[in-house]
DNA sequence: TTAGGGTTAG
């Protein structure tokens, strides 16, 4: 076990892989005058990301600031993308990479890098770099506000997020209706639609609101499940002089679906067949989608053909949809010959579609037919995401492999995909369930390095490890554990910007 | 990043 401890020590600091992806591009930040840049390749953004998680501040300073790496706005996003589950550093690669002397940041970077703050709920950076982009003529537009109020939304905080959008304003960005319906968006994909609705009749005239507005209120009413206020709001569109289009029919039968009301969804779709209304391939995969997931393969089935006969091609979300619904409501065996058919056809399924089939070969004990496909992706280019390997370190700690579920967390430590905070809460949960107390141990440790990475541990999560410790004599460890948390919430000074 | 379909457990 203390193999397992030790190992952990090693993840994303200096594991035999990173160390070998590391050398070239240390070559490139170190050498100080290179005859030209060298050109950079796919694979720089992953060896300059594990460079930057290696380094200390002072020494990635130092090689930041030479002319030795090309940096271009692509770059700088890549690597940002790449760090997003370890935020304090990204946003330290950012700060120190202002201080180029000749690259300077770009309106993305900085929508990135505000992302990142506001996720970090680090919002006195949030508004220091909206002060920043603003003094360069680079902002902040209607994305980065889009962006801001989102992060808001999310934290628990719609009131402060509609202080936001009605300050934009000031900060020197325009509102109009598009930043409008944006906004509406937000409140209503976190289940806000009554507040949106609200806002809605408030400022409808100043905005002009259009038929996008609608749609997107009457989509936030169906996500609640409240299909009678969303046709409501249809109503009051058509009595403003708005048509409906297809996108609102869509947005209506999938209401029927969520709200679990299969037969209004059937006759909505029979109904839209008589007004012969132009159906199209989100109809369809709505259909097929709704009906399989409450259960009706066959009625999936037949609406699948149905749109091969029709003319209308599936997408690779058609083909995902099925996929799900087969592996949840009937076999994996048949979602594999849907699979290989839809590889047959020339599609080339996408994160989401071997996400929803290794999550149901992972469902039903198949762990090593789920790892072959995870294997797959890579050469279909297809990168596995970080929600792919919570489901297979999910599965593994179910069936209480803890030893492998950790080799694929270390697997995404060496570079592949950071582990989230449902990484670390999922290991972290599994460390309890053997009773060991090594297994404790490395539960401090996966403690310890999420909080470096920015995430806040639930206080359940310390207090469960604290004990643990304190039972076990283990008084040093307990100590560091209570440092973490006390860092916790708080960003150490040198990451203020 | 102006709206609709596909990932996610209870």
């Amino acid at each position: 076990m203390i193999g397992n401890v030790s190992r952990l020590h090693t993840i994303n600091r200096s594991s035999v892989v990173c160390s070998l992806k590391f050398k070239s591009s240390f070559h490139n930040l170190t050498t100080t005058t290179p005859p030209s840049p060298p050109p950079l390749e796919e694979d720089d953004a992953a060896g300059l990301c594990n460079l930057i998680l290696k380094l200390d501040l002072q020494t990635l300073s130092e090689n930041l600031e030479t002319n030795s790496v090309c940096w271009t706005p692509d770059l700088v996003n890549k690597i940002l993308k790449r760090l997003w589950n370890h935020g304090p550093k990204a946003l330290e690669f950012f700060r120190l990479l202002e201080r180029h002397p000749i690259y300077t940041h770009s309106t993305t970077s900085f929508d990135h890098a505000i992302d990142i703050a506001a996720r970090l709920r680090d919002y006195k950076t949030v508004w220091t770099l909206v002060a920043r982009m603003r003094k360069r003529r680079l902002g902040p537009n209607p994305k980065t506000f889009a962006i801001i109020t989102e992060r808001f939304v999310s934290a628990g905080k719609p009131d402060k997020a509609v202080r936001v959008f009605l300050s934009m304003h000031e900060h020197g960005c325009q509102q109009d209706l598009n930043s409008f319906n944006t906004f509406l968006d937000v409140l209503c994909k976190s289940k806000r639609a009554e507040m949106a609705y609200n806002l809605f009749k408030v400022l409808k005239r100043r905005f002009k609101a259009d038929t996008i507005s609608y749609n997107i209120i009457a989509n936030g009413f169906c996500l609640i499940k409240r299909t009678p206020r969303a046709l409501e709001v249809l109503r009051e569109m058509v009595e403003s002089g708005l048509e409906p289009t297809l996108k609102t029919y869509n947005i209506i039968l999938n209401g029927y679906f969520k709200a679990g009301q299969i037969k209004e969804a059937w006759q909505f779709f029979l109904e839209m067949k008589r007004r012969k209304c132009v159906m199209d391939v989100v109809t369809y995969t709505t259909m097929v989608h709704g009906f399989g997931v409450s259960g009706e393969i066959q009625k999936a089935r037949q609406v699948f053909d149905e749109m091969l006969e029709t003319g209308i091609l599936p997408s690779v979300a058609t083909y995902t949809a099925f996929i799900q619904v087969l592996c949840k409501k009937d076999t994996v065996e048949n979602a594999i010959v849907v699979f290989e058919e839809m590889l047959k056809k020339g599609y080339t399924p996408n994160s989401t579609t071997y996400s929803v089939l290794i999550r149901g070969l992972c469902h039903v004990g198949k762990m090593d037919n789920a790892m072959e496909y995870l294997d797959r992706m890579k050469q279909d280019e297809c990168e596995p995401n970080v929600q792919i390997f919570n489901v297979i370190i999910r599965y593994y700690c179910d069936e209480g492999e803890i030893e492998k579920s950790l080799e694929v967390f270390e697997r995404m430590g060496s570079g592949e995909c950071l582990p989230n905070l449902d990484t670390y809460n999922i290991l972290i949960s599994a460390m309890f369930v053997r009773k060991r107390s090594d297994d404790l141990m490395v539960a401090g440790k996966l403690l310890i390095e999420m909080v470096d990475r920015g995430f806040v541990p639930r206080k359940f999560t310390f207090n469960r490890i604290l004990n643990g410790l304190l039972l076990t004599g283990n008084q040093d460890f307990a100590q560091e554990i209570l440092r973490a948390q006390s860092k916790c919430g708080r960003l150490p000074r040198h990451f203020r910007l």
